[in-house]
DNA sequence: ATAACATATATCAGCTTGATATATGTTGAA
DNA sequence: TTCAACATATATCAAGCTGATATATGTTAT
């Protein structure tokens, strides 16, 4: 979804100023599954009001920056819809975390040790977060959302905890023999490189 | 990463062409994770190419279009390794299912019911095709990468079709008393506007 | 005191996507 | 048979987006 679209749908709950749009992302309703940032917000609610999606009213604030609050039209309101109708996009998933993860044997031990642990403090403070949010005060849409996100971010943690010990150990066991006769790097190196492109690997 | 890191990665598991790495993002070994265009992947062996991280050999074909082979160079490996040591970002997740999943209740049951179908398909597509490769047979780090991937794919499959026809059952009933008492659609827009946008969603 | 963080808007270099162009071969369906 | 769809292969570019930075001020914790 293009940042327009996604200001339409924080805009559909309530209207709000650019920088609480950012939140919604940031760490509100949006925040697991879209993003937006500064760049990007501003000239697209500029946009949006010279086309008459939405309706913006200058706020002046006592000791703070006047606050420029925008209201989604009706105008606004059936665009959402449309755009909602339109077949959706594939997910977009790109992670640091996986992509390090997959080298764990070229990296120093306690380097991978504790991108896991980071890993698991990082589920666990986004299931206690999102368990305090209570889903029959949900409506249904946002329910199965939640629902689900949070089942995938439970059971990432429960893989992780299930796995890291055996996981370590086996990485321990490849620095210790590093391979079966010579310290020749290259052997280890070629054979890595001949593993098939091609395969599945998360 | 960018993309001139993620070429390096490529190359680390033999040499390739840049339809070939394009390959390796599209269905290949980081397709769960990482993506990058042509567009992006073009520009970017240039640059390694005259940086001395990769080296280039043109290879002339019958009946195809000349093809260009990289290969990773020492210096190339070395500033690999060096990428994956740094503080890796938080992952990105973008996803329209999710998105359009939210406001369910906005949208016609029909274009609901397909959109889940639609995801059902795509997760039982994707655990097929992860299964066909033998975990035992893939090194240490590539094998967590995937046991982990496979885990989320199943679970969410599990959650969706455990709660797919209660799902469905609620928004029906929904469309069928639109709300407790007159046919005034602005009361239904009104109620929604009020949830707050600072709670979790998924 | 003072650093860190929060509110608030705005700009912009640089990177990336998605579409398009070019040229050719293969495969499957009507 | 023909013809569309798909695959191989590289390349370019407008449009969109990120992440950093600038500006101005208030609050909170150390």
């Amino acid at each position: 979804m293009d940042v327009r679209t996604l200001c339409l749908a924080v805009l559909y709950q309530g209207e709000a100023s650019g920088y609480e749009i950012k939140k919604a992302f940031k760490e509100g309703a949006f925040s697991h599954f879209q993003d937006a940032s500064f760049g990007s917000i501003y000239p697209a609610l500029g946009r949006l009001s010279t086309e008459g999606l939405v309706e913006c009213t200058q706020m002046a604030q006592e000791k703070r920056p006047d606050k420029k609050v925008y209201k989604l039209t009706q105008s606004g309101e059936d665009t959402l819809i449309t755009s909602l109708l339109a077949p959706p996009t594939p997910d977009r998933f790109t992670s640091d975390f996986f992509f390090v993860l997959y080298f764990a044997e070229l990296l120093p031990l306690p380097q991978v040790i504790k991108l896991l642990d980071q890993r698991i403090s990082f589920y666990k403070e986004t299931i206690e977060r999102m368990t305090q949010c209570d889903p029959a005060s949900l409506p249904t849409g946002r329910r199965l959302c939640h629902g689900l996100g949070l089942t995938v971010y439970q059971n990432s943690l429960t893989y992780l905890e299930e796995n890291k010990e055996r996981f370590i150990t086996e990485l321990r066991s490849q620095h210790e023999t590093p391979r079966t006769s010579s310290p020749d790097t290259k052997t280890k190196d070629i054979n890595l490189k001949q593993i098939d492109t091609n395969r599945h690997a998360s």
